[in-house]
DNA sequence: AGGTGGACCCGAACGC
DNA sequence: TGCGTTCGGGTCCACC
């Protein structure tokens, strides 16, 4: 599944390759990618489009081109992109759409379920579209223990639930809140307004370096996510909890726990991500010291 | 207002 | 063996 790791990899395989490229030849197989739109009238108004960058935003790939419009992409579950020779990627029943680029090489995109979305945004579309959806990008300092503790101010919802939230971070999905949870040790249906200063601190840092490891590994390829040459990533093996019921945690041994928060299946340690707090340790105003039992 | 749960998809895993 | 059922997950949207 796409998160922010693994759309991060997906750009930064695809920058050098596209930019300064030319849109030759657009093809859209499947027209729910772009709907309501038509499919030809999209691939025609793709044509003739030139890149100028390839940057990402949450879980959006953004292809700039020099016209200031730009295509935004989102693989949802199980999407991908595939830069090859021309013609190498025919056969293949789930590709959706491919861009013949002006030195002879293909884009395709391979969708199974389908679920993933192409968007023409014009110059002036692109800002507001992804600013009403998304908050801030946990990799840039800007993002510290202080934003999100005013993001999570009040909040009832597990916290589980505020990390998948894209408008509190943007990019983070199913598996890297699970190991980002592991790493700041918080037991995912805490309610994300009561945790402390300290845990938001531990959890801030442990947004990032869960994040960041899975771009040091080129993302997690559970099953349909690839890089753009085809390569699978290794974040998958490197996991904590995250798909490892009933395997001792790393840190304590204690056999790992699944469950379900959020409506997402959800692991988890359960001694060292108590359900709460087994001591108090922050000057942070809580507006009750126990926590609520469920 | 903010949180929850179903719909959208379809291949894989599971159950009988 | 084969068929039907369940599962899963990002986002949107209806609902409470």
């Amino acid at each position: 599944m796409p998160e922010l790791p693994e759309v991060e990899t997906v750009r930064r395989r695809l920058a050098p390759v596209l930019t300064g490229r030319r849109f030759e030849r657009v093809t859209i197989v499947d027209a729910r990618l772009v709907r309501p739109l038509e499919p030809a009238v999209v691939a025609a108004e793709l044509e003739g489009e030139r890149v100028t960058a390839v940057d990402r935003r949450g879980k959006y790939l953004i292809f700039r081109f020099e016209s200031g419009r730009s295509l935004l992409i989102h693989l949802r579950m199980t999407g991908s992109l595939r830069h090859a020779p021309a013609g190498m990627t025919g056969g293949d029943s789930h590709v959706r759409a491919v861009v013949r680029l002006d030195d002879g090489s293909d884009v395709a995109y391979r969708d199974v379920r389908r679920f993933g979305t192409w968007l023409l945004a014009d110059e002036h579309e692109l800002a507001p579209y992804l600013g009403q959806r998304l908050g801030g990008e946990p990799l840039e300092r800007a993002f510290r223990a202080k934003r999100l503790g005013e993001l999570l101010v009040g909040r009832r919802a597990p916290i589980k639930a505020a990390l998948l939230d894209q408008r509190t971070i943007a990019g983070m999905g199913n598996i890297y809140a699970d190991e980002a949870l592991w790493r700041a040790g918080i037991h995912p249906e805490r309610r994300a307004g009561d945790l402390t200063t300290d845990e938001i601190t531990a959890l801030t840092g442990a947004i990032k370096a869960a994040l960041r490891a899975g771009i040091r590994r080129q993302g997690a390829s559970l099953r349909d996510y690839a890089q753009p040459d085809g390569r699978r990533g290794r974040m998958q093996e490197s996991f904590k909890v995250y798909g490892r019921a009933e395997e001792p945690c790393e840190r304590c041994g204690t056999l790992i726990e699944k469950t379900r928060v959020a409506g997402r299946g959800t692991w988890f340690c359960p001694r060292c991500q108590p359900r709460y707090a087994t001591r108090r340790s922050s000057s942070r105003p809580s507006r009750s010291r126990r926590q609520s039992s469920v």
